[in-house]
DNA sequence: GAAACGTGGTA
DNA sequence: TTACCAAGTTT
């Protein structure tokens, strides 16, 4: 093992001064400079999005989200249902539940002011360890430890610590603990990320341009790239269901909504079978001439893959369904679907388009 | 502590 | 095609 001059933090911010991403929530360093603070409504609303999202998807989502709703009291006043619509796609839905939550807790308790403050951002809904300091150092420039997955990755490197995670969590907090500036510590924080994201990444790190090259350890032993070490992930189960997808003659289309806990909870689906690892007997919603598309919708989740038979039918439109309710095709937007329902439909499109 | 919880991009 | 990965939180 090799030593090294000390990492500082002041090194990062003249890194950080230079080459700053652009996104639409974040004031850049010299805005700041000037006194430019950001919003804490635009901050917690990106942060919530960026928890196991990239940026590049959280942008576009971002921007119609603050378009609609441009402060935390008009979100607080938002129907439930279109908020969990405005999310659909960005997945982990709970976020989305808990952000509502969050702005009506703002709202009711706070008078529609987020808390600078770490204690009282985590008792928040949907704000943990990570978003609380985050908000606190982005939005209000208090020394907080923000330590997330770029963070991680940053100093598992700079120290060379091969303990895998997430044992290795309470020595990477540490280290990046004795980091954290007193001074622009919003920037600060934004920077690591920024570096974790753009140079010190999961492959081929670039270690050649970072700003951290010459007191990394990991780069000096060449163990960079296989760095952190983390606990193999378990194997994918299969799981088989079925959905139903019912269009009326006057055109509308049977959606329901789903409970508001477990996955996709809260989100519009189509009425079918419960998932499991045994093929399910068919249950249809209402009797009809039922079509059995020959392709499956496939998809896959967090923790199961997932192969999904799609059952379409026309009805007239007295029909009665013992589930869910007809949505007018006004009102039906695919895009409001969460993506493995919007597969669904993309599949059956074509049947629909010859039964009508 | 471990498992549940989405999705799209990338190798 | 498969597997890994991303600005985590909740139970």
């Amino acid at each position: 093992m090799r030593e090294t001059a000390p990492a500082r933090a002041t090194e990062l911010l003249e890194w950080y001064d230079r080459h700053a991403r652009t996104m639409p929530w974040r004031v850049p360093p010299a805005a700041r400079a000037q006194g430019e603070a950001p919003d804490p409504y635009r901050i917690w609303l990106s942060e919530v999005m960026l928890q196991q999202t990239t940026v590049a998807a959280v942008t576009q989502y971002f921007e119609r989200f603050t378009a609609r709703w441009p402060t935390v009291a008009d979100l607080a006043a938002a129907d439930d249902g279109d908020v969990m619509g405005e999310w659909a796609g960005l997945g982990y839905y709970a976020r989305a539940r808990n952000l509502l939550k969050c702005a009506r807790a703002v709202v009711a308790d706070h008078g529609g002011i987020f808390p600078a403050d770490h204690a009282a951002l985590l008792k928040l809904p949907g704000i943990g360890p990570y978003t609380a300091g985050a908000i606190s150092a982005i939005a209000f420039d208090l020394p907080e430890v923000v330590v997330d997955g770029n963070v991680e990755r940053v100093m598992a490197r700079l120290h060379d610590i091969h303990t895998p995670l997430p044992a290795a969590k309470p020595e990477l907090t540490a280290a990046a603990a004795a980091l954290t500036p007193k001074a622009r510590p919003g920037d600060y924080a934004q920077a690591v990320m920024d570096l974790g994201a753009t140079i010190c990444t999961p492959r081929s790190p670039a270690c050649g341009i970072c700003p951290w090259r010459a007191p990394c350890l990991a780069r000096a032993n060449g163990t960079a790239a296989d760095l952190p070490r983390k606990i193999p992930k378990k194997a994918k189960p299969v799981r088989l269901g079925i959905a139903y997808v019912v269009q009326r003659a006057d055109g509308a289309i049977l959606l329901e909504r789903r409970e508001d806990r477990g996955l996709l909870g809260g989100m519009l689906g189509w009425p079918g079978s419960d998932w499991a690892e045994e093929a399910p007997a068919p249950a249809p919603p209402l009797d009809a001439d039922w079509h059995v598309l020959s392709e499956e919708a496939r998809h896959t989740f967090t923790h199961f893959h997932l192969r999904l038979a799609v059952h379409v039918a026309q009805v007239s439109t007295g029909a009665n369904p013992e589930r869910g309710a007809f949505m007018a095709l006004p009102e039906f937007q695919p895009a409001q679907l969460p993506t493995v329902m919007r597969k669904v439909y993309d599949l059956s499109r074509g049947v629909l388009r010859e039964m009508g």
